[in-house]
DNA sequence: CATTAACATACCGATGGTAGGTTTGTCAAG
DNA sequence: CTTGACAAACCTACCATCGGTATGTTAATG
């Protein structure tokens, strides 16, 4: 294959791949070989070239999945103007409206052959994103009384792993059913921290987006 | 080696050696010819005989990891004459008595590098142990009114998900004072159920065991 | 004495990774 | 504007190791 004068048009279409890869066979069972007859006459030189070894790639592909939900987090943390309980009832609301990105639900993917990926998220959900992005929301909610607790940090990791791990349909598929009593158990526990941020707009939109989630699957199945 | 007329001492030794090795070099950096270096002379053969696969061995020694923890949730459920709110009181004291299984803390457990045990727990968690073992004792104590939800699976998944993953030291490891405060809030969490479970002696208990805990981590760090 | 469980030995294909070469764009000196 | 040194972007061929298997051998059982 031609030289490339954008090196990283060959490291988003060797990531592209490998993710599709990993979510279809599973991280364990894609090879390099498998990655290489996937890329359009790459080959295992130039995969290579750019990452160090196969877990390298995963890495690469795991920071790519979390790199836009950390943006936004970012984002709404630093907006003025908003109090705490407002910026996490915004987050909620956006991540209902884009509960997982749009391109995985073609994938049909499996965490389960994924344990890998699992735990990666696992990780970075309460060692990065609970203290770099939820904490200092939750203090500012507990500096303008909205949020009641003397642990702030504790209290991010906790809501952090219920949104990002046991409310992931990735990881637990949960009927449509499930997935509203989920969300309902969650609002429940947060008003046990004062917190007051699931309204009716917020479970009528994710009745309709479940549905239409559930569908998707279905038709994806083999 | 010769024969073993007693085969379930040869698969003992096969998965202690296996669980030690997967916990010091990680599952998938520990070959098959690892174990068997590490085996008193058993063979290949062996291990193949009494094992279909190496994955078949991870099952194994996370289906052997678990198994006490259920005998335990398995004997509380069914111990007649205690509520609802005296069982799930009674689970988390002889989790704290008994917090993870004596032979790990001599092994400088490291689950980053296990991501297959990880998920395999946190499946069994949610999908197993919480239905089978903590919903009956909810719906208990939805009956005594000691719990107050409508959504009795969720709230046992949530539980559990919190006790066995988000508190579980193997995978989080947490100072003294964070295992502490991780308490608080899952007793602050537990109240927003209308379960009171928490009580001094508990903490007490717990402050200690965290100490014995931390000490024995250092003194076996390398 | 036949059968079977409990091992051992020798081997295989596939895999992750590497060494070394080749091409091609960049850029500064002449 | 040319040239040539350099490095980045690839390719090819190869290797050690891995999980797994086929085939044996031995010993207890009934």
């Amino acid at each position: 294959m031609a030289r490339n004068k954008h090196p990283e048009e060959t490291i988003n279409l060797i990531l592209d791949v490998a993710f599709r890869r990993f979510m279809e066979k599973g991280y364990e069972h894609t090879s390099i070989q498998d990655i290489i007859d996937h890329l359009g006459g790459l080959s295992k030189g130039a995969i290579y070239h750019h990452f160090k070894s196969k877990e390298d790639i995963l890495m690469a592909v795991s920071d790519r999945m979390t790199a836009k939900s950390n943006q936004m987090l970012a984002a709404i943390r630093d907006c003025p103007g908003l109090s705490g309980k407002e910026k996490l009832k915004t987050i909620f609301k956006e991540s209902i409206n884009r509960p997982v990105q749009n391109d995985i639900f073609t994938v049909a993917p499996n965490f389960h052959s994924n344990s890998k990926l699992l735990s990666s998220l696992l990780h970075e959900t309460i060692e990065e994103a609970a203290p770099d992005y939820i904490l200092p929301i939750i203090e500012q909610g507990i500096e303008d009384c909205s949020v009641k607790t003397d642990y702030p940090k504790q209290l991010a990791e906790l809501i952090l792993l219920a949104a990002n791990v046991w409310m992931n349909p990735m990881i637990f598929d949960s009927s449509e059913k499930e997935t509203y009593c989920k969300f309902m158990v969650f609002d429940q526990m947060l008003r046990g921290f004062g917190l007051d941020i699931v309204d009716k707009e917020m479970l009528e939109r994710l009745q309709e987006l479940t549905s239409i989630y559930t569908k998707s699957r279905q038709s994806s199945a083999r």
